[in-house]
DNA sequence: TCTGGGGTCCTAGGACCC
DNA sequence: TCTGGGGTCCTAGGACCC
């Protein structure tokens, strides 16, 4: 059996844990840019606002129905979820921490009655880090996924699942009678692995509810579809495909891209954002013990304008695995030299590392060339990230950054933050008696 | 005026090998 | 006239996830 904890909304529910005024009001919490809404309450659902929804289309609520929009904080939510977590694993022997609101529980083993122990493992979450959340308990990880998924839905939305499921729901204790009716009042879209494309060609076909996918067989689907979806559907009818993965592997790649706060067309203004790209990404890749033998840098204009359009990536190979900065940042800006052009608006930019590998790994040259001069920098780099950890991102960085104190334009807009409360020291809140 | 960021896996087809 | 069989690796594109 296996157990997902989800968060409910869980940005929004970060926001609210600190300012508890707004509890019961339509929030969104908005990309990075301030671009479009990446988590919403619940009330702000009931107004309509989809996920994703540019937040210009949907400002206008801020004055009509009172809505509050707030920069994204992932500093803030990232800690928050560290709580969140270590709690949650409390409900069984193993845990997968499968994104910053969700965790997998393997619950082999546990003994008594699940349902009671979910509750009180519910209830510390939310007296203890403020945070609502939901938990599906099923017999594949697919399936605890979906029963998540009723537990949070018979909380906002009455009538569609039995009232008893909501917050809690445990699929193993559902009659098999009990199991069909919330099957057959799941659109099969809400399955976790069918998404909006593999959901068009079942709607189709006839295949609306998870019902209706899991009583076709795996190898139709396996001819009509992928490996993929036929694992999914052999999982919703409870045949385990997917083990927990508790020890997450090293990433392949690792990427730092962002749109910018206002068009930039200057290179110079490009070169500042791309070294600080490849720098955050030199320190990503460093922290996971890695090093990359390719990176990847690429800008763009913004799809979204009637402008003239130009995207260009290119791939720099490295010279030798590395995970040190100035080399990084240094091919990065020579990518960029090349793929630069004069006369458009840029919107966004990025740097991706790639065939990354464990940094134990060492290649042994021949000495070919006298002249160059290996020299190891790791533990330059490791005072960097000491200092930058110690006292603050950007306190030690290349000078091709830039200085910090001069507007940039391609600096992001987050016009609506709210205070790094759990993690920075001057944002700490204080409680008045 | 204003539309996020960061990942993974699978498949088909081409190039190449013996 | 007749033109094999088996395999690997790489890439691009598509789909999915949060």
């Amino acid at each position: 059996m296996y157990a997902l904890v989800d968060g409910n909304n869980f940005y929004v529910s970060c926001e609210r844990a600190f300012r508890p005024s707004l509890v019961g009001r339509p929030v969104v919490v908005l990309s990075n840019n301030d671009g479009c809404a990446i988590a919403r309450s619940n009330e702000a659902k009931a107004l309509g606002i989809a996920m994703g929804a540019p937040w210009f289309k949907i400002q206008h609520l801020a004055e009509s129905s009172e809505l509050v929009a707030l920069s994204a904080n992932f500093a803030l939510y990232g800690d928050l979820s560290d709580r969140m977590m270590s709690l949650a694993a409390g409900l069984g022997p193993k845990q997968e921490i499968y994104s910053i609101d969700e965790s997998f529980i393997d619950l082999t083993g546990v003994r008594g009655n699940l349902v009671e122990r979910s509750f009180k493992i519910r209830s510390r979450i939310l007296q203890w880090v403020g945070i609502p959340c939901c938990i599906g308990i099923g017999p594949t990880k697919t399936l605890a996924k979906l029963a998540n998924h009723v537990a949070k839905t018979a909380e906002r939305k009455p009538g569609i699942y039995p009232e008893q499921l909501a917050q809690i729901c445990d699929f193993g204790s559902l009659s098999p009678d009990a199991f069909e009716l919330v099957l057959a009042a799941t659109p099969v879209q809400e399955v976790w692995g069918i998404g909006r494309r593999i959901a068009e060609q079942l709607n189709a076909g006839g295949v609306m509810t998870a019902l209706d996918l899991i009583r076709i067989d795996a190898a139709t689907i396996r001819a009509k579809f992928s490996v993929v979806v036929e694992r999914t559907v052999r999982e919703l009818q409870g045949t385990a495909c997917m083990d927990l993965d508790d020890a997450p592997a090293p990433k392949k790649e690792i990427a730092c891209t962002r749109s910018f706060g206002h068009p930039v067309t200057a290179l110079s203004d490009l070169n500042e954002a791309v070294t600080h790209f490849a720098s955050r990404a030199a320190e990503k890749l460093r922290k996971q013990g890695s090093t990359a033998q390719q990176l990847m840098c690429f800008i763009r204009t913004s799809p979204f304008r009637q402008d003239a359009q130009y995207s260009r990536s290119v791939c720099m190979p490295l010279r030798r695995p590395t995970a040190d900065t100035a080399t990084l940042v240094t091919a990065a800006l020579s990518g960029l030299k090349g793929i630069y052009r004069p006369g458009f608006n840029y919107a966004k930019a990025g740097v991706m590392l790639m065939d990354l590998q464990a940094d134990t790994v060492h290649q042994r040259e021949l000495a070919f060339d006298e002249q160059e001069e290996i020299r190891d920098r790791s533990p330059l780099m490791a005072t960097l990230d000491g200092l930058n950890q110690r006292f603050g991102r950007g306190t030690v960085l290349m000078a091709s950054a830039g200085l910090a104190g001069e507007r940039r334009a391609w600096v992001m807009k987050q016009e609506r933050r709210t205070p790094a409360y759990t993690t920075c020291w001057d944002d700490m809140a204080i409680a008045k008696a």
